[in-house]
DNA sequence: TATGAATGAGAATTCATTCAT
DNA sequence: GATGAATGAATTCTCATTCAT
């Protein structure tokens, strides 16, 4: 297929002139964000193999070649993605220090609780894969610290004897964020896919609850 | 990349010689299951663009003409194994009768309770996308299908005035499906990775009772 | 600049149809010759870099996809046509038996006494490089091999006190040949350019003479 | 390949920066030559093709841009160095007076007798082609009038009913110093590869008697 | 004079598909 | 039914060159 237009998804992100172009000297930073932007969008929605240098440079109104220039290669800027989106969720992780805000957390990354579609993306690019070996660690080891995360603010410890129980909870936890990311990722699914953060709050505090709550 | 071995998932199928070939007569059958077997694997795990005719037809051990014989296309083999997928999953949604059921059934779709890999690549499957607009119809109405199923179970009925709540509920049970599959194949999460579905039907059940169980 | 036609060098041959295809099956050796053989020629008298392999492809009259099916890269292609060319050299230089037999070796292979243009390509194609390493090695195992054949008909032996007087001697000797080789390949250096295997043997057998000759 | 060291030849001119920008005034002709050394240098060991502008410049220490500026194109800056060689050759054949002589430059021009490696480029460049018609030509035009610059020294006369076998023979002369310098230049053949002028001078001198003096 | 940014043409390679045996 | 050969349309990347500061 010709994926010129991402089926799922938002529409590609028009030109982005907002701001009008710095007229040259320096331009290179916005450019660089520019790309930055459309590739994660393509990689998220599309997929690595089906997502078109060209389409990105389209959609962000640049030159292919640019690709090659700051990121040196199209692997190079999946990489580049994939690690802005880590470090935004490491950022998201570290926040969390109660039960109580997983729910939340979780609503807005999935159905997008702030302005740009940047957080909704975020988890569904991180299921993508270039089938680069480093990428696919930088992946692996987020989603271990992540879960480990959400296990011990339910008291999980490490080599904790009966760990693995509340560790696999955790990652079912994870597990719901994921399937949300990715059947939101296909639309017509009604009402999960145009269903608002706040929508989704109350159920996920009774899935975070049952799950994750000593008792 | 040259995904000649898909990364994630079981070793790609010897050439399977298993019954070697009946001579002449029905041998297009065979040859034809053997494909849709490699296909199925390997869309399932490496998703289509990223997929090549060539892999699928060297997994089966035939020829990668013999595609376009019994498919017309690549996309043609696509839908063909889309086709087995959403059949197999009517019939399972056919079997749910109860609450108590759904723990189990997601289960072992994801962990794989059975001998073949099939069911554990089914779900998988059906969230790659070939960008063709009617595969993509056949995938969203199978959801649709099965999220109704499994509200309808915990009493839903169309045109329910507060239907809403409970079917986002269902298709949040099934956002844990489809994300433990998900989870599951980037390999090296433990212990999700290697759960068996025994270990995931506690939690489960907990968490289909937290979302669906009126009270 | 675009090289579509060699500068120097004898007309690209034309896209050899004498004996037509043998109609499909088993035509792959056939396919492989034809591009070994414009690539050969190609390489010698352009340059890697600056053969295309579209040149090559369009030279031989088959589609350039062939290339990269039957010697997988432009890189591997190059190998091939210095491998064929060193075996036709080391068999060259296996023939050399006596002191006598030089000149004339070498006037063969710089002008060409034979009808096809093979030798007179070879040793101008042991010039070029692709600038991979392997290749590298390649060219220079053969010139060393060649250069002590010639010095030891001369009476070199290997470990000789005295014996580096003689190997450079030897390697003068095979200097002419090569300078003899790019001076022809630009063309319109008279009366060099057109000069037979005949007209330069006498001069050569003097120059070996004073160059090999132990007195 | 990516060229960016050249693999034979010696290492590229380190940023060249003995002399420090004269400020302002004349920085032009300085930024010139340094682009005008870097590029023979280049042009001589890698070829016109496999030469990218940016490792031209790079070496130079300068930015790419200038090359376009002071040169028009990497076709321009080629010719310009073309020239400058063929200006230096010129100059040296001038200097050729008598037999006893020719031994001496050629050792001087393959093995290198001066501080610079220009006139160890100036052959090699000598044999490189951008493909364009007027640089060759003018390569041609060196080629022919250097051959009967020897050849007049051993006689030789414009119109000479016998004159073809001397000034074959002339060339032959000529083909030594090209062999040598394109033997020189993949390393690796000792001991050609690494004698002096002085080690070359006798047997050059034997040479160039057999070839070209009347008995 | 110098420089970073941008562009467009072209190069190698991959791949789904068709053809002829 | 099955296979090796061939094709043409992409796709990624490189590179000389031009632009605007």
């Amino acid at each position: 297929m010709k994926a010129s237009s991402s089926p799922a998804g938002p529409a590609p992100l028009a030109p982005a002139d907002n701001s009008p172009p710095p007229s040259r000297r320096g331009a290179g930073a916005r450019t660089r964000g520019l790309l930055l932007d459309s590739a994660r969008r393509r990689f998220a929605y599309d997929g690595y193999a089906a997502t078109t240098v060209r389409d990105i440079a389209d959609d962000a109104g640049v030159n292919v070649a640019l690709i090659n220039r700051y990121f040196r290669s199209k692997e190079g800027l999946f990489e580049a993605c994939l690690k802005a989106v880590i470090d935004e969720l490491v950022h998201a992780a570290g926040a969390v220090a109660d039960l109580e805000q997983i729910p939340g957390i979780i609503a807005s990354h999935t159905a997008g609780v702030v302005a740009t579609d940047g957080p909704r993306d975020a988890l569904l690019l991180l299921l993508r894969s270039s089938g680069d070996e480093r990428t696919e660690e930088m992946r692996t080891g987020l989603l271990r610290m992540f879960s480990e995360r959400l296990a011990s603010v339910a008291g999980w410890r490490p080599g904790d004897p009966d760990g693995d129980g509340l560790l696999l909870r955790a990652q079912l936890v994870l597990s719901v964020a994921f399937g949300i990311t990715v059947l939101r990722a296909s639309p017509g699914l009604e009402p999960l896919a145009s269903a608002t953060a706040q929508d989704l709050a109350e159920p996920l505090r009774e899935l975070v609850d049952a799950l994750l709550t000593r008792r």
